[in-house]
DNA sequence: CTGAAAGCGCTTACAG
DNA sequence: CTGAAAGCGCTTACAG
């Protein structure tokens, strides 16, 4: 029984049709007649430091070529404790402004080898929470997260293990951490003067209920507007409950105008195509009277094209995103430099009035 | 130096603030005053197989979730062979269709205990080949692939190795490997045949140049259905570039229209939503007499709202991604029956005439 | 019932 | 210059 394998049936252990027996370092040390550690060393260029031979260099690599050898990245990542891969947390990978953060966050991570692990938190603490561990766990190099309130212990727990992090659209105040997201409180002010530029009034505002830090920003923002250019502001606010069907909300956004008639203009605090769905954008275009003014936060191309004369306050989608990204890639790279300077950027927003 | 250990500088391998210290099978097995490969045992379940006592088994357990133990996935997959990752490639994640197939698989695959590793191809061959590649070598259980025409080559060896495959929304004609996607040939016949029976005759065809499979069976039932209801038909059929700017695409469409001005409707092949981008909807919009009927196919909401009466072919795209990761993960729990019983699904598309 | 050992595919300090 | 060996954290056949 010497000599023979110690898995007889190898089979049990993985089944060869999942087996792809892919070459190996060992492959590639048996065909040039080397150890495999002189291999790694060469395809790792650390032939020169171990002053191995300029023509074994070559031969070792001209093999890995031709048998089109490529590293195993779950044994590289077992070994050094690195996987090259990136955790990407968001409220909803199929709303447009988390996909085309995405998109941008990939195409940037790609170029820096990594790849990217993406999931949902649906807005759901726990959820969010679970997910942290779990790509933890896989062993993402780092995280970037829009994260829900719930997950700032979480959070605060990575940032505590030095784990490379950058919170994006949202941030905690109280957290030392990076994070990257439009600036809230000057977009939406910047949204109120120019109503008020406009002789506007009487400003109703719609927000959601969720109590995330950048609605909060966002409404204080009209209050503090209201508040400082108005005098005794009657302040109409409407939140709208966040898993609510589309039908219900425009309900309540039709009930909150019909009580308010005294309205000439109403601020949306939040892609309502993105909560609610592009259905919705048009029931909300029926049911806003044409003479109010509206002004929305957030990236809502459709929102201009349904309702002309709309204005938008834009958030930097690709400035958000690349500043992310090459915010974690820069705490990954140079690990000591973490916790003493941090990074945390507010980018401005866009006022576009629409040209139609 | 005997009983030192190896490195005496552990920090050289793992700088110690990525080093997160998590608990391992080893610290488990210490508390518990067992081996760790009796921790193994018991968290995999087969504590009763290797009939270890119920009371150690139930201590194990009581110590692995106190100090929160999780496996390490990165060794789980180095030593099993199976990683519990599934590699998603489409064409552009900030697109809506492929968002929106991201989202209904990410919930699915979660479900199921996985999670998914994305990337776009954007349209490139090579891109979408060398993303096969990396994701293999990342050691993703299986594939789901929205391939661009130039990756047949790359998805048939996968095939051929038995590495899990399912393509969504295209398909390779000659490859026995499963699929899902809309009845695309039915589902234009369908919107032509609503032309036709609101009296249109002189239909115009508007796709791009890319001959994706998709789009030439989507062509296919166009030429077929006006060559077998009309008489000498004069078929007029425009190509737009993929990579183009959008203002240029809609100057193509404009004069497309004004050269022929013999034209009482058109169907729009594809999302030009998804591809040029929400804006170009409105310049559309405007690009199009409204006296012309219009038909588009896919998932188009958005030109619903913008151009009343207009007709939709819908992709069931919850249908889609449904069925492509149940294929997929039937596929990897039942390993045996792959290449006997094929799965290819062609899913009805609806027409959606505007209520409007 | 339990434990010692091999091995997944790598990387790297160390001894020659 | 090169090679043997340890070890990343697990799982599992095998020997007691």
């Amino acid at each position: 029984m010497v000599g023979m394998p110690y898995f007889t049936d190898t089979e049990q252990l993985m089944p060869s049709a999942l087996n792809m027996k892919r070459v190996s370092i060992k492959d590639i040390a048996a065909k040039a007649g080397v150890v495999p550690s002189t291999v790694s060393l060469v395809l790792n260029g650390k032939a020169r430091q171990m002053r191995i031979s300029a023509e074994l260099e070559e031969r070792v690599k001209k093999i890995a070529e031709e048998e089109g050898y490529m590293p195993n990245q779950t044994a590289v990542s077992l070994r050094t404790g690195r996987s090259k891969l990136l955790g990407l947390i968001v409220e909803d990978i199929s709303n447009v402004f988390f996909a085309s953060l995405a998109k941008i966050i990939e195409d940037k991570a790609n170029e820096r080898g990594f790849k990217i692990l993406y999931c949902s938190t649906d807005n759901d603490d726990e959820k969010g929470n679970d997910l942290i561990k779990v790509l933890h766990n896989r062993g993402v190099d780092g995280f970037l997260i829009t994260p829900s309130p719930g997950m700032q212990k979480e959070v605060s727990r990575l940032i505590a293990q030095h784990k490379p992090v950058v919170l994006m659209d949202r941030y905690f105040p109280g957290l030392s951490g990076a994070y990257v997201l439009a600036d809230n409180y000057s977009g939406v002010a910047d949204g109120m003067k120019h109503l008020l530029d406009k002789g506007y009034r009487n400003i109703g505002y719609v927000t959601n209920d969720l109590g995330q830090i950048q609605m909060i920003e966002r409404e204080k923002a009209f209050t503090d507007t209201m508040g400082r250019f108005l005098e005794a502001p009657d302040q109409k606010i409407l939140r709208l409950p966040y898993h609510v069907p589309t039908a219900e909300a425009v309900e309540m956004i039709s009930s909150f105008l019909k009580e308010n008639t005294d309205l000439d203009a109403v601020f949306f605090a939040t892609n309502y195509l993105g909560i609610f769905g592009l259905e919705s954008v048009g029931q909300l275009g029926l049911a806003v009277p044409s003479d109010l003014a509206i002004v929305c936060f957030d990236d809502h191309d459709i929102f201009r094209l349904m309702v002309p004369g709309i204005t938008c306050v834009r958030q930097p989608i690709e400035e958000i995103a690349t500043a992310a990204i090459d915010l974690l890639i820069r705490q990954l790279e140079e690990d000591e430099t973490i916790g003493e300077d941090m990074h945390q950027f507010k980018l401005p927003s866009l006022v576009i009035r629409n040209s139609t």
